[in-house]
DNA sequence: TAGATTGTTAATCGATTAACAATC
DNA sequence: TAGATTGTTAATCGATTAACAATC
């Protein structure tokens, strides 16, 4: 029964992330040449289950074909369309400091149309600088740019005591999404989708591990 | 009933994470002056149940006093010594590009006692010199390194192809630990714990959500 | 003692997986 | 048609939450 319930239901996170991992891989084997591909052989893969495979992509659609499988390329375009990338986003990247310079360098984002379309630091050195043709700007200056690039997204890489507030100018500023990697716990408003980044709590998910093992 | 159900039980990997976050927590109120805090108070603080702070603490021990709720210090002590907080970790850092780098000036992971004792790099530039007084050596030099250093941890940093046969010799070197930044899927045996940190699935998650909203 | 809050059990909720009719 | 694999329903599993006796 073909029937759009994917419209209706609340699409579990996880589900999200795996069509990224998806995506990528997809991208992958038509490189290689493949044409199509099973659930079973894609969850082999990442060693999850086909049944969890076909449901994540459920959520979207029919894409497959009974006996086949699903077309490589085609698949590949529709999860692009679903995760929005089809399409160049314009990022801000707030703070260039030690992080926020890998993360410009950082090749993975441009990969998937994420081009960093403004730098925003208050370092009087910086400000009005370009890097890589990328303009430099102070916080006074910030929205301006935001409005007149059409930025949505904003990576927040700045020192934690800096975070809210300038946070707070972004959202003002009318961005939509923001990306923290400062180690504090951002407030924003419902509107606003956050997600935060934190480095350590990884490093320390592994100590419990090591520690539990020498126990 | 004071029966340790927690020595045998499987711990959810988010109780893990969540134990990470009370800890930062209860490390700020004890600053602050802070002396007892209850299961209710400190789940307010994350958007949590009671019931689920409760549980998560419940996997390793009775920590708090009924009609009290839980002194800040002595739980803070407790959840840092099981996440082994409590004592300093060497870490290998492997690759010193950008992202390596700004892990390397990262402040967070010295905080919770993850020292930096040798930085792995075969840029030939880079060899043989310091950063910070941190030795920088080449691949080849890697397992006398580790060894020498007692390092069980490693961060990996290096470009995507390289990454797959530097975990490999890290292992064979005897790391115990990998925390992952380059994007690729790496295989390691099931002695070793590896954690991924995948910077675009972050943002490809902001975009499917912003490109919802504009469906 | 009366009030507060824990630790734990039982109920609920949600996500994963098995199974299978539909169908290429 | 016979074989393969989907999309979906129903069963299972695990994690979250409500409820409450125990007890400070």
């Amino acid at each position: 029964m073909a029937r759009a319930n994917h419209r209706l239901t609340k699409i579990p996170e996880m589900a999200i992330r795996r069509l990224s991992v998806y995506t990528r891989c997809l991208q992958q084997l038509e490189e290689d040449g493949v044409k199509t591909i099973s659930s079973q052989e894609l969850a082999e893969r990442f060693s999850l289950n086909s049944a969890q495979v076909r449901k994540d992509l459920a959520y979207f659609g029919e894409f497959g074909v009974r006996g086949i499988g699903y077309y490589v390329a085609g698949l590949k375009a529709e999860l692009q369309r679903i995760l929005g990338l089809d399409r160049e986003w314009s990022v801000a990247l707030v703070g260039l400091g030690n992080l926020g310079s890998a993360l410009f360098h950082y090749k993975g984002f441009a990969r998937q149309g994420f081009r960093i379309a403004v730098v925003i630091d208050d370092d009087p050195a910086k400000i009005g600088r370009e890097i890589e043709s990328v303009p430099i700007v102070g916080s006074r200056d910030m929205a301006r740019e935001i409005k007149a690039r059409a930025v949505q997204i904003a990576i927040v890489a700045v020192p934690p005591e800096a975070a809210q507030t300038v946070t707070e100018q972004l959202v003002a500023a009318g961005i939509k999404a923001v990306l923290n990697f400062a180690p504090t716990r951002l407030r924003v408003g419902r509107e606003v989708r956050l997600k935060n980044v934190d480095l350590s709590i990884e490093l320390e998910t592994l100590s419990f591990y090591l520690a539990k093992g020498a126990r």
